[in-house]
DNA sequence: AAAAGACTTGACGTTAACGTAAGAGGAATT
DNA sequence: AATTCCTCTTACGTTAACGTCAAGTCTTTT
């Protein structure tokens, strides 16, 4: 029978981790340090589950964010914590709601600083345009940069 | 007749931009280093213009949007640069189109992040309410907090 | 059995973006 | 004149988030 690569049960070594989600093995076992990760064991190697999948794929978009490692870790822990430390919760909620704020500032500033970019790439393509034609990115180059998008996107749709 | 510190002829020193901008002289001494800003003098004095706020602007932007000071600096470049380096510039361009790729996967994860901050915190305030309804924060807080952020928002709107 | 690959744990190195402390120069206040 | 205050430069320290060896174990391949 074959093994079942898509179930639940389903474990991932450190290295397919890795591959999937483009990290480094360094960093894996650096989050598990700060305590983000906690994979089980097989004799010494590690054994990471679907739970821990779905643990990383926080984590990385949380980075990309621009959380702190101390701040996801935090997030993590409302989802496996029971619920002592009652108290300590409540301070976390006040920073969630502050985190939330700075979000949604955050949202603006990328707005914005999108609209700048595309204006600065207007700009140079139009000083190109006029100057030195030659130098302007060829057709191939957008249909890499599609590629390379949609690559990307379908990875993360259909867990490699 | 009374200084006029409103017109594009004023000043500011190191420290009215840092007060402005919640930044420390250090900060901006640094960017200098790096060569995102160029104040003019007065004797050993730095002396900023309007447009050194602006760009001080952009950079501080920059960053809470996660681009490297180098970055910046690439942005800042386009505007004073008259048009030596072309081909520099397609490079640039190159670049830039990739990080509006970059930021917009990055407003999808910003828009991801916020909504799953709202679903923990409405998760706390659940368990809270339950257990310690002492502890949920009280009306007050919430008015601190949108005084805080109005406050942050009009410094910006009128340049203090 | 020997070599080649993954995995492991230290432990030290690195980069970005400043912080911080020391020492010195002018301007303004007492 | 002395103190206070702001600024300057120089230089070493710091933090986060890993990178990069080194040295060892286990498994698989040759």
């Amino acid at each position: 029978m074959a093994m079942e690569l898509r179930r639940p049960e389903r474990t991932f070594t450190i290295r397919q981790l890795c591959t999937e989600f483009k990290a480094t093995p360094r960093a894996l076992r650096f989050y598990e340090d700060k305590g983000l990760l906690t994979p089980a064991r097989d004799g010494m190697n590690r054994v990471y589950s679907y739970k821990d999948r779905a643990r990383l794929i926080l984590i990385l978009r949380g980075k990309r964010v621009g959380l702190s490692l101390q701040e996801i870790r935090e997030i993590l822990e409302l989802y496996d914590e029971g619920d002592e430390a009652m108290s300590q919760n409540a301070h976390s909620l006040k920073k969630f709601r502050e985190k939330i704020v700075v979000l949604e500032q955050q949202r603006e500033d990328i707005d914005g600083a999108i609209t700048e970019l595309q204006q600065a790439c207007e700009r140079l393509e139009g000083r190109l345009a006029e100057k030195r034609p030659d130098l302007l990115p060829k057709a191939d180059d957008y249909d890499q940069m599609l590629r390379a998008r949609l690559d990307g996107h379908a990875e993360m749709a259909i867990g490699k």
